[in-house]
DNA sequence: CGGCAAATTGACACATCTCAAAGCCTGTGG
DNA sequence: CCACAGGCTTTGAGATGTGTCAATTTGCCG
């Protein structure tokens, strides 16, 4: 594979080459995914550290991945909310994923080849990417770090399903609880769940498209979660007054993230 | 692992262990989704043959993997068609997945161990089971083929996406058309499908299930492409006017299912 | 204080659901 | 060969849910 002579595809090259070595605590969200679902030897988190990871920050709302693009490197959240997002024609757009720190985001590029949809940046966030050559290497040399690795896409296949029952059969507000439950859940898995309440950094358009329903209804289910008292308002931000109700309004049972750690 | 002594366990134990051996031809559908995408030498194909596959039926409506089975064994469906359905307490269902032949259907539970949804014959299936320790075996021996079946999670995963993207941003006739056309394209995969027609095996029940509507609005999108002459009637199933403007209508890109050839 | 993005609200049109009744097809028994 | 039962499809009518448009309010930041 040879580097593009000239054109903007030289640029992406320059702009993916930059990035500085990264820091240990920087894996810290990414080891807590893995390690909520199996034992890592210390060698295995030395191994982890040191692939040759490019950090990288990138501003909100720009797209980091952009469909169609053929990747050569795979990129990891180390800090802030990214979504994968799904286009139509039309322009109409609809969130398919949700992601904190600690995902690897576009792990199944390394599969896929093209991928099937972009990636854009919700807050600022900062990134570590790996090249899939080095991603490689690894399957070869570390079966269960690899291992671990398809159980992450296993994981967020049961993710897409749960989306899937969500936008189907719940309404807009027990959907909109759902979404809440769930990234509380997964906050949890890398110690960032705050007791007193959650902040969804997604605008209502945000929160929109990923509901897939309008603006307008989404801020009417919002009301409604509000005036029901699952949820009150501090400052900018909500407040949840009670997990357990609110999560036996959203009928939430968080089965299907696959928190449990197993020899795996 | 034990065989346990008593109770239901051992009935299905029971069932689980019987079960003829596979005629050759019987995994063609499965070769042809593996060489889609990357070729396969003859010796794989053995291997893949001399897995100690169990062949089985399942009777239409039969739920052959239940929600929250621990489950030892993976399954390959050879003939007929499955769906993959999620329930929410109140008991309302959803379909977050069709198979047809050639689709290993619980190749996640491989990953998962105990699985977030139930899998149901949609029609009379002729399967085949897999033990998970064959598999691990597989894991380590042949690391070309197990790549291959981590792609083929990872093409799920597209095709989930681009679900939540019908459910959420196309409406009833449209997703409806949409789904027509992937079907066909899969179906096409493994060499089955029409040119004339297509016959998709669903009740207007299931299919509610699945577009996430009423029954009887089913029924009104179903009427809706006749009128606009997309599809019509013929005998008992439909048949596709003009695949063409169907995929215009639909707006359909099958990339998304990751069909060409290329060594990963 | 002014400016801007985001959140909120009201009014009305359109989409979808529910309930209930008919119609249609197919296999079965007389 | 016909009548019938049962499962599926189709239709109508009224109740709810959701979208759109357009205006207003709120909160943040310089």
């Amino acid at each position: 594979m040879s580097i593009p002579k000239s054109g903007p595809l030289a640029f992406v090259s320059l702009v993916r080459l930059k990035g500085t070595a990264l820091k240990h605590d920087n894996l810290q969200a990414f080891v807590a995914t893995l390690t909520a679902r199996d034992q890592l030897s210390d060698r295995e988190r030395d191994v982890l550290l040191a692939l040759p990871w490019r950090r990288d920050t990138v501003t909100r709302h720009s797209e980091f991945v952009e469909l169609g693009d053929t990747l050569s490197d795979s990129t990891l959240l180390i800090e802030g909310w990214c979504g994968r997002v799904s286009f139509m024609r039309n322009g109409s757009r609809q969130i398919t994923g949700l992601n904190i720190p600690g995902d690897f985001v576009d792990l199944p590029s390394f599969f896929l080849r093209t991928l099937d949809h972009s990636v854009v940046a919700i807050t600022d966030c900062t990134i570590a990417r790996v090249s899939h050559d080095a991603l490689r290497q690894l399957s070869v040399e570390e079966p269960h770090l690899w291992r671990l690795f398809t159980i992450l896409i296993a994981i967020e296949g049961a993710v897409h399903r749960m989306w899937i029952l969500n936008l189907g059969r719940r309404s807009p507000p027990h959907h909109l609880a759902h979404l809440i439950c769930e990234v509380r859940a997964r906050l949890a898995i890398i110690g960032r769940d705050l007791e007193e309440g959650f902040a969804l950094p997604l605008t209502q358009a945000e929160l929109a498209d990923l509901l897939g329903i309008s603006i307008v209804h989404t801020n009417r289910s919002m009301k409604q979660l509000r005036e029901i008292g699952l949820i009150r308002r501090q400052g900018a931000s909500y407040v949840v007054s009670n997990w357990d109700d609110l999560h036996a309004y959203a009928d939430f049972d968080p089965t299907y993230l696959n928190v449990f750690r197993a020899p795996r």
